[in-house]
DNA sequence: TGGCTGTAATAAAACGATTTACATGCCCGA
DNA sequence: TCGGGCATGTAAATCGTTTTATTACAGCCA
């Protein structure tokens, strides 16, 4: 039987609202009263009640975050940060995985809605259709890193096209002629956006269209694996190669030495994230840094301050930066020269 | 205003405990009963209030989770695999990540008190003066990776000592003469283990004290970095080196290889832990494979065993085991056999 | 003295579910 | 016909806080 305010108020011989008021700071309380209080509270270990606290005021102090894979250290690295944050409000994260399933990531939200006070909704399945019930319950939530179209929503995102397109270029500049795009799954905004924005700039650098082949892939080391082995089979005069993310550009990398392949000299290959690994691999990869710490810091931001001050929601695009490495620099070696887009 | 169990009873026309018992099922109710009660809840989009249900039974269906660190695969993977499992049984997880710091630990147990049914503590600072609180409170508490003296409590660890055993012999085989040690943090009993069996098993071999030397550093890449560093500067002669950590190893062997030695003919290098990205770089890395999803699962199942039926806490060993790679094989190449211990 | 103001303290009413204890109606055997 | 199960329902108590009235008391001024 836990220690409960009534019995914090008895010993130090007040009533209940006093003993509440003292430790709240709600009301004024006399100093002498606020210090018995105190010390009967510490005398007998007292541990409020959230549950309590929570039915009578509505504040869960609490956030919940859904994530599709905490062990891609992308997202693992915004977990870790937005967990930084919240705590430091006082908040705690009632975190999902969801493996990239739907079922996963709608049991969340359904689950999350009546424990949590605001939702940090990393989606992999951004239709809306599990999502617009929270926004009608009142519920704040901020989407990151998968767009959603979707008003009263908070979002934060990369620029997604941008950065492509400076893949473009930068692979055409290293010396690329023919072309291979690893996609994502058809389902994730990111993954149109980066296949669109490369496309975009190839042809903005006058690639034919014929020279450009694609296909499709997991996020996920794996994924690259099999994308890459299928890309190169069907094409094997493909010099040049963009990856959605760089999982999929490692494990693409690792699967075109296994054929074989040399990188750079005979296939350029370029990420999107910068992950911690893609400068320790070697080649090292050139990729398009997204400003993860940036992204999480202001997503966690913006939703405490719709939880706690109301604050609107809105959208915030980050600039991506292009970070080049071994893996599209043929010849000799060097620093690795950032760009900033 | 949200939608309450009052709302829906009158609704269907019936009382408050009818349609809390048509719900829960704890009482028998009339199929007519039932039915009514149920459309109404979903005509009304009726969300149970968590906190309210909380207050009166005392269950939170939350398990507190504490990690130092989610970036690192090793300790992703298993916040993974526990989110899984603690969803399949309606619980959701509160996680915390603490970055090493005693401090953030200690405040995510204060925190976490009063918001979850348990705690599944991966501690850095494994002594007891924080937890046993908890358990003095009747918390379930299981404790993974860092093992702890304290009764009451759950474990779940890996057999480093015999692993790290396995290691010095190995390493021994591998024709290593002069050995380096990476330590971790002499908090952690998981680096006291590891470099305690490392010893031994040197000495089971016939190595002299004098040809062993040891660094202490952080669990990281960067860690490894630095600690091979001193490592190699002060002892040259240094051809073998055991790491404690994975990350810590590869570190070590970017370091290596950027001081000019080559790995495995100048320096045979075996880690601990066997995350993803160690039969990834290049050479790939020998190390001792713990059973990260064997253990992750153990925990969650008794942490939930002693949530839900009381269960009794025990605590538990498991194997790891020696997974030779190129990082300690020497000439040719091959495929990478698998001891266990 | 009487009334007014302001400060502290308290009793009691929420919050929204679960659960206990009691009421009702019905069937059945004695 | 009466009383004892049996199946359903319901009113009310309860969980532990916060918060809203309300009360008590002192000081102050006219």
């Amino acid at each position: 039987m836990p220690v409960t305010l009534k019995d914090v108020a008895a010993r130090a011989g007040v009533s209940i609202s006093t003993a509440s008021n003292a430790l709240t700071g709600s009301r004024a309380v006399s100093a002498v009263s606020v210090e018995r209080v105190l010390s009967a509270a510490a005398e007998l270990g007292y541990q409020k009640n959230e549950a309590a606290r929570t039915l009578r005021t509505g504040l869960r102090n609490a956030i919940g975050l859904v994530v599709p894979d905490v062990t891609n250290p992308f997202w693992g690295g915004m977990v870790s940060t937005i967990d930084r944050i919240a705590a430091e409000s006082g908040f705690h994260v009632a975190l999902t995985n969801t493996e990239f399933t739907p079922q996963r990531e709608t049991a969340a939200l359904a689950r999350l809605v009546s424990r949590v006070d605001g939702i940090l909704l990393f989606s992999t399945h951004p239709t809306g259709s599990a999502v617009r019930p929270l926004l009608d319950l009142g519920i704040p939530v901020v989407a990151c890193d998968e767009a959603f179209e979707l008003d009263g929503l908070g979002g934060v995102y990369s620029d997604n096209e941008a950065g492509a397109r400076a893949a473009a270029s930068h692979l055409v500049d290293a010396g690329g002629s023919v072309f291979g795009i690893l996609e994502g799954p058809a389902t994730l905004t990111t993954a149109q956006q980066r296949a669109r924005g490369f496309r975009q700039g190839l042809q903005e650098r006058g690639v034919l269209t014929t020279d450009i082949h694609a296909a499709t892939a997991e996020y996920s080391f794996e994924g690259g694996r099999q994308g890459i082995r299928r890309l190169l089979a069907e094409n094997p005069a493909i010099d040049a190669i963009f990856a959605c993310t760089d999982n999929q550009a490692i494990g693409g990398i690792f699967e075109a030495m296994d054929m074989g392949r040399t990188i750079p000299d005979d296939l350029l290959v370029c990420g999107f994230d910068d992950i911690s690994w893609s400068s320790r691999i070697a080649p090292s990869l050139t990729t398009l840094r997204q400003d993860a710490e940036g992204m999480a810091t202001r997503a966690a931001d913006m939703l405490l301050e719709m939880i706690t001050v109301g604050g609107e929601p809105s959208v915030q695009v980050f600039p991506v930066e292009l970070v080049a490495r071994d893996s599209t620099r043929r010849g000799a070696g060097g620093e690795s020269p950032v760009t900033s887009l």
